[in-house]
DNA sequence: GGCTTTTATGCAAACGTTTACGTAAATAAA
DNA sequence: TTTATTTACGTAAACGTTTGCATAAAAGCC
């Protein structure tokens, strides 16, 4: 019968509750004798401190939040998993708060944070555009670590991927392989991650000459549909021979959308996409991918928040930058 | 800057903190007038309750915990996805813990929640066997609704799929579609959402007169490469005609199984899988799969939950069961 | 053996709320 | 006008921990 506390168990073991408690905590002043004892009946009562009791008192909450903007996303559920990981190496809980893009939802998500609920915040932010202030207020009262998704504008500790050498990587990799009508499907944009990807694909083509055409550049909605709609006027409109998609979303409405006009991937148009999906292998054809170590992500990110958290961190406002790999496929006509 | 509290607030209105608390729920008690201000000043200065000092109080914690076996699993970050959902509209928050498919830790983690931390349970239960008398000691303390992965000798609230009827129908298909050697790959043996499903492929065996044959019926192991070398040594030693996946993690070995061993889906051998993989249409060939309505029953029992909660509910050991579809591609010869 | 130091424990305050109970003033009922 | 009721607020206890301070006993020192 659970529910016993603290004071019921320093009556039943004779002692005070404040003896109880530092002998619980493994405290030093407490003799080996009683702290065995202790320990034995907790253990055979089932003992559970009470949390809201131990957090008002300590104000500490042994819990972290992570706010993404969907967890339906495979980037951002194996970035959980590593994050999960990590915080139940150090006996923490994680909470799940989704913004689903939304700025608004996503600032008062962190207000109501503020108020003890947790010790730290994991962010992928909303690809809104955000108040900077709002999160400069924020990250004033809170440990926050950026991950992925992160704001320029914004000084905080960052764990990122390497987006600029990624895109330009892999544009070059479509231009290797013949393409010179190049479709950058552009999303995050007003985030630096999504400004570095842009940045990236800009730079190879430039730096292998090939001639940049802003009717190629198409900024994503967050919708599926429509961004069915804009690729498929895209290749009927501009018939490029090769796409990017700076974001892993962006690649199945460019599959449906080749599929309906009857064009072939990889030899009408190839096609290079952001992706954690685990079945890029398996698809019709098979998907060239950049695939970003969204689990590792998640777990240095929880790794550096916990140091911040433990007071073992020094670099205020450092970026870890993470590789993303290139995977070249079928739809790029590997 | 933040972390006022009810004794600040109070001090700067000249009230009481007891009035304060009382304006802020909106008591009755409070004339509109000074709730008015108490609403202004506590908005003006980004006043929050400390949840610790409120749960501590109330013995409510907003808070419910979901524990699954793997958040990177397309069925389980759906169904998060819905519970989140539900919980926003009732302002809750929610703990994510994984299993892992390790049962001690799953008993481990409700334990610990015992003690307050939330005031309820959202689980898939574990692959692995399970002690009974473990879950039924933790659902006398706190509300617990199980979904999809439920345990058949435990009473409790269950939102499940049907099951028995969705493979039931899977194995049908097969057999319409030709095949008369029907390998069955089992998982969750142990629980009833396990055992369902591979009754309902051994009925439609039985209506249909296809001779059962235990060597087509392997169970899964909790790794994708044993799984891999299952399934090839299923198809070499037994050559199947038709393959039925209790769950989604099996259907990508079977792919990857037939490539290696140059078998054509479906020519050679047809698949069916459970899954809810959003790319189950692009593979090579498209997946024929049983999908179940992720979303909607992360909504469901979080729905339930919340009614028990706001102690509306009356069926204590209801199981709402949803359908799931069956939707047939290439992969079965369509 | 008297002194200081160490060891092991207890007392009580504090964390920031919520709420039962009390009460004074205002209003309604008689 | 007297009494009963309602309204609006305050007092103080309680929720279950943690921890600074006090203290008694034991041990160490000369």
């Amino acid at each position: 019968m659970g529910n016993i506390n603290l004071k019921e168990l320093a009556l039943a073991l004779n002692l005070s509750t404040a003896t109880v408690s530092r002998a619980l905590r493994d405290s030093h002043e407490i003799s080996t004798e009683t702290k065995k004892k202790v320990l034995e009946l907790a253990k055979k009562l089932n003992y559970e401190p009470n949390p809201s009791a131990s957090n008002l008192r300590s104000q500490k909450s042994k819990t972290i939040a992570v706010i993404i903007p969907e967890v339906t996303n495979n980037f951002f559920s194996q970035a959980i998993n590593g994050i999960e990981e990590i915080a139940r190496q150090h006996d923490y809980h994680v909470l799940i708060y989704q913004t689903h893009e939304n700025s608004e939802l996503e600032i008062a998500f962190m207000r109501r944070l503020l108020s003890g609920r947790v010790d730290g915040i994991l962010i992928s932010v909303a690809s809104e555009t955000n108040d900077d202030q709002d999160f400069k207020d924020i990250l004033n009262e809170l440990p926050v670590v950026f991950f992925d998704r992160v704001n320029e504008n914004i000084d905080a500790v960052k764990v990122t991927t390497d987006d600029y050498e990624s895109t330009y990587k892999a544009t070059t990799h479509l231009i290797e392989c013949g393409c010179r009508k190049i479709a950058y499907l552009m999303a995050l944009n007003n985030l630096s991650t999504g400004k570095k990807r842009f940045a990236g694909y800009l730079a190879a083509m430039k730096d292998n000459n090939v001639t940049e055409n802003e009717a190629l550049i198409i900024p994503d909605s967050n919708n599926d549909d429509d961004n069915y709609t804009h690729i498929k006027k895209l290749l009927l409109d501009e018939k490029p021979d090769g796409i990017i998609t700076s974001i892993e979303n962006l690649a199945l409405p460019c599959y449906y959308a080749c599929r309906d006009l009857k064009l072939n991937i990889p030899r009408d148009v190839k096609l290079i996409s952001f992706s954690n999906l685990k079945t890029a292998p398996l698809l019709n054809p098979s998907l060239s991918t950049i695939t970003q170590p969204a689990f590792e992500m998640g777990k240095e990110a929880a790794s550096i928040l916990f140091k911040i958290l433990n007071k073992k961190y020094f670099e205020p406002n450092e970026t870890l930058v993470l590789k993303s790999v290139i995977i070249k496929r079928e739809s790029t006509g590997f």
